[in-house]
DNA sequence: CTAGCCTTGATG
DNA sequence: CATCAAGGCTAG
């Protein structure tokens, strides 16, 4: 669990400290110097008592470790209250003006007393909610261009646009303008057009005259593919391209610098569906193309089909600590990290058919077109970042053997990768696209079947009512938009669905009017753009905000594409049910966690709480993410958290548990079957049965998608903070925006959900009896390592609350720009 | 159980 | 009609 701390450590910066007033700080290079933060241009350090210093990078001290910090209890030898530490020659030595330096150990003896702390969890939390989130540093005016080729399966479009010899230089100038890419042999491109479009573009060159023939005309028809940007070439400047030529394209940002990239051959491969030197994110073995949603081998693919049909991820058990290595020598041996492995690196389970209907063409087309897209690109801008004031330096190549896979994976949990903080933003898009995809007719049938399979199984109140719950809630609030609960699953039938225009949300007043028709989108009306995504909570995942770091702060890079039609909106307020259920996280994450957790060595509590630890992370880079929430004062988002953490955990879990994604029991290292209710309810067996009940009844229900969200918000402005105007008026949003897509029937729910509340609070109150009733029990829990278990003995031993003496941190708003995605028009 | 190869069949 | 991701089959 050392891994806990590590988590939230790991996503600091490295001089980051938990204590945040008054600091004192200990030069690396020179680890017996300090001074205090306050002023360093004064050596006058305040030695009183009660003053509090922090002593970072303390190596070679005997006392004090790394980021411990020192309360002054008592003055210390020197009898002021305040010295002039610089002028004390005995022991102070010699030091650059304003540091005051001195041996600690033989200054902290004598008649002071030194109280040594060292941070908690919760001060790892405090600094980890304090951080602002990763934000561009490219104004939106000065979004580069990306370009790459039109993704049309494998036709000449490619060929012209990869071998196109042009070079260029260009500037954003608008997310809904296509891309026109302009050949020179047609006259009447030069002129026209795009009075929008300003070329802004520089030197032309033709790196070489190449000798394949072919001459395509690299046309400027407008495709309806999505918004792009205009990129024109200048056409005087332009020869025709050829096939085999080199092609380049400049990004201009903010400073002037310029990214540039230059297409290469592994590219060309990249785009064509070949595959040939990519390896598989899983074990690394050769790739064999798309499978469920990743580009995998063809072994994984297996083992992920075979895993998720006979759904044996429920009896995978690790031997181990649930961490194993997973490459291709070693595969076969631990199928349940190999398996959270596939789910990790983004396999799809719902891609996976239950009916398991053969053949037909993948409905992810046009997501795995974008991902090759977006792979592409996201390639390219990892490669050479000329900073602002370098004009030329050459190119770079960039493919190395392991770049492709963070390419490889739709999903950005790759933890060696770092991403710029807007792919991210790009890849939650993705990732609901995706998830439209899979209601396509082959996928959602199949995926309602599986999901009912899962509800069917022995011990499980099922009736048709539960399936299509259960199809309503498999991965996207899509689904719930466009597929009324009350609507058979056999009349399903998909059209095809452009997310670029419209934000759908179920439409209240037809529903309750009873309408019916069998077309089932059709009681959706499509809803100006004017309340769109993002809005409740910022996209980025910060779970791997820290592995962003350096790129995100210091390079000029510019930010990647994120999906074409992204919409931005920067207020809480504006937003829907729809928008708000796509900050919910993945629903393989909570599945993960119980997987990962079982095979942890301990008991039944044990286990819960390791669940619970790791399901908190999840929580808080949610919050986090918040837009309402990460305006809230520190303190307010830790108290926040201190009293809802129990329920939106207990939430998750329900939620997970109504669509059959848990197994009923699990079997953990000690031999025990331990339900998933115990481990719900952070190991209060007690209440397990009426926790069952309430997950069927709720079931019966048909707890939708929309409910989890609304549920977890509700969980996480927590009533009895209803007194900060903040909480409450995001309560009320959450409510009203919930009442609109349940047509205000949401009482019920209501109630139950306050039975959740209720439930969430006494297992903490159970929990934490534990450390008096039980001692060894709790011990063995590992408090000092578990956050969960520090979050309930600080609330359980909390005086009462004292004002806030930290000052409020603002955490800037996300960065709502975005760049768009420009597809080569062929 | 694994993993390589084969068959399917909607899609563009 | 070619594609290409699904599922199926089967030797090892």
């Amino acid at each position: 669990m050392e891994g806990e701390q590590k988590q939230f450590l790991s996503d600091l910066p490295k001089d980051f400290s938990p204590f945040s007033e008054t600091n004192i700080k200990v030069k690396e290079e020179d680890p017996f110097l300090f001074y205090p933060l306050k002023d360093n241009s004064s050596a006058d350090a305040d030695l009183s008592p009660g003053c509090s210093y922090e002593l970072l990078n303390l190596k070679l001290s005997p006392f004090f470790e790394t980021n411990s910090e020192v309360i002054v209890e008592k003055p210390f030898l020197f009898d002021t209250p305040k010295v002039n530490l610089s002028e004390d020659a005995n022991s102070i030595t010699d030091a650059d003006p304003g540091y005051a330096s001195f041996d600690l150990t033989s200054f902290f003896h004598g008649n002071s007393e030194v109280k040594k702390r060292t941070p908690s969890l919760l001060d790892l939390l405090r600094a980890y909610l304090s951080l602002p989130l990763p934000k561009s540093e490219v104004k939106e005016e000065n979004i580069f261009l990306e370009g790459f080729p039109r993704d049309n399966s494998s036709d000449n479009g490619d060929l012209e646009f990869l071998n196109a010899e042009t070079e260029s230089q260009c500037c954003y100038k608008g997310k809904k303008e296509k891309l026109s890419f302009i050949n020179s042999t047609r006259d009447e491109a030069s002129s026209d057009a795009s009075s929008a479009i300003k070329p802004n573009l520089s030197t032309i060159t033709n790196s070489t005259t190449d000798t394949l023939t072919e001459d395509k005309n690299v046309e400027s028809e407008a495709t309806s593919e999505g918004p792009g940007v205009d990129l024109q070439l200048q056409p005087a400047s332009i020869q025709s391209p050829h096939i085999g030529s080199r092609w380049r394209i400049h990004w201009s940002n903010t400073d002037g610098g310029v990214l540039r990239r230059q297409m290469t051959d592994v590219e060309r491969m990249v785009l064509r569906p070949n595959h040939e030197g990519e390896q598989c994110p899983v074990c690394g073995d050769r790739v064999s193309g798309y499978h469920y949603g990743l580009l995998t081998c063809e072994s994984c693919k297996g083992f992920f089909k075979r895993t998720v049909q006979n759904k044996k991820f429920q009896q995978y058990q690790c031997s181990a600590d649930a961490n194993c290595h997973v490459d291709r020598t070693c595969r076969k041996r631990c199928p349940s990290c190999r398996f959270q492995k596939c789910l990790t690196m983004g396999m799809k389970m719902e891609a996976v058919r239950a009916d398991r209907m053969r053949g037909g063409r993948n409905k992810f087309g046009s997501f795995y077109k974008r991902d090759r897209a977006h792979r592409l690109q996201r390639n390219a801008m990892r490669v050479t970042v000329i900073p602002s004031s370098g004009v030329t330096s050459q190119p770079q190549t960039f493919y190395t053997p392991a770049d492709h896979q963070v390419s490889s994976s739709t999903t950005d949990q790759n933890t060696h990768i770092h991403y710029y903080d807007q792919t991210k933003v790009k890849t939650e898009f993705i990732k609901t696209e995706y998830d439209a995809h899979l209601q396509s007719p082959t996928l959602s049938s199949s995926t309602n079947q599986q999901i009912s399979d899962f509800i069917m199984r022995p011990g499980y109140l099922v009736d048709h009512q539960d399936s299509i719950a259960a199809l309503l809630n498999t991965t996207n609030e899509d689904h719930l938009i466009r597929f009324p609960t009350t609507y058979p699953l056999a009349e399903v039938k998909q059209e095809p669905f452009d997310y670029s225009e419209h934000h759908f949300v179920h439409h209240p007043l037809l529903e309750y009017q009873g309408y019916t028709s069998t077309a089932n989108y059709a009681p959706m009306m499509p809803i100006p753009t004017v309340t769109t995504a993002q809005s409740v909570v910022t996209s980025t995942s910060s779970s791997t905000t820290g592995r962003v770091s350096e790129p995100t702060r210091t390079s000029p890079v510019l930010p990647l594409c994120p999906a074409p039609t992204e919409k931005t909106v920067d207020h809480f307020y504006n937003s829907n049910m729809a928008e708000m259920c796509k900050t919910l996280p993945d629903d393989s994450q909570i599945i993960r966690i119980f997987n990962a957790a079982k095979g942890m060595k301990g008991e039944a509590h044990s286990f819960a709480v390791t669940v619970a630890d790791e399901n908190l992370k999840v929580i808080v880079d949610w919050a986090k993410n918040n837009q309402l929430f990460g305006k809230l004062q520190l303190d307010d988002q830790m108290n926040l958290l201190q009293t809802s953490w129990s329920t939106i955990h207990l939430v998750d879990i329900t939620n997970a548990m109504i669509h059959g994604n848990l197994s009923p029991t699990y079997k953990i290292t000690t031999g025990e079957d331990v339900s998933v209710g115990a481990v719900a309810l952070l190991g209060y067996r007690l209440y397990v049965n009426t926790w069952n009940d309430i997950v069927n009844r709720l079931r019966n229900m048909g707890f939708t998608k929309f409910d989890y969200c609304a549920f977890r918000f509700l969980a996480l402005f927590d009533q009895s903070m209803d007194h900060f105007q903040a909480v409450s008026a995001a309560r009320s949003r959450v409510l009203q925006a919930w009442a609109e897509v349940r047509c205000s029937f949401v009482s019920g729910f209501m109630s139950i959900f306050e039975e959740i509340r209720r439930l969430s609070h006494d297992a903490v109150r159970y929990l934490w009896s534990l450390q008096s009733n039980f001692p060894e029990l709790w011990a063995s829990l590992r408090p000092d390592t578990s956050l969960v278990l520090e979050m309930i003995k600080t609330s359980a031993t909390r005086p009462t609350d004292v004002t806030s003496t930290v000052p409020h941190i603002s955490v800037p708003l996300q960065q709502t720009t975005y760049a768009p995605v420009v597809y080569m028009t062929s």
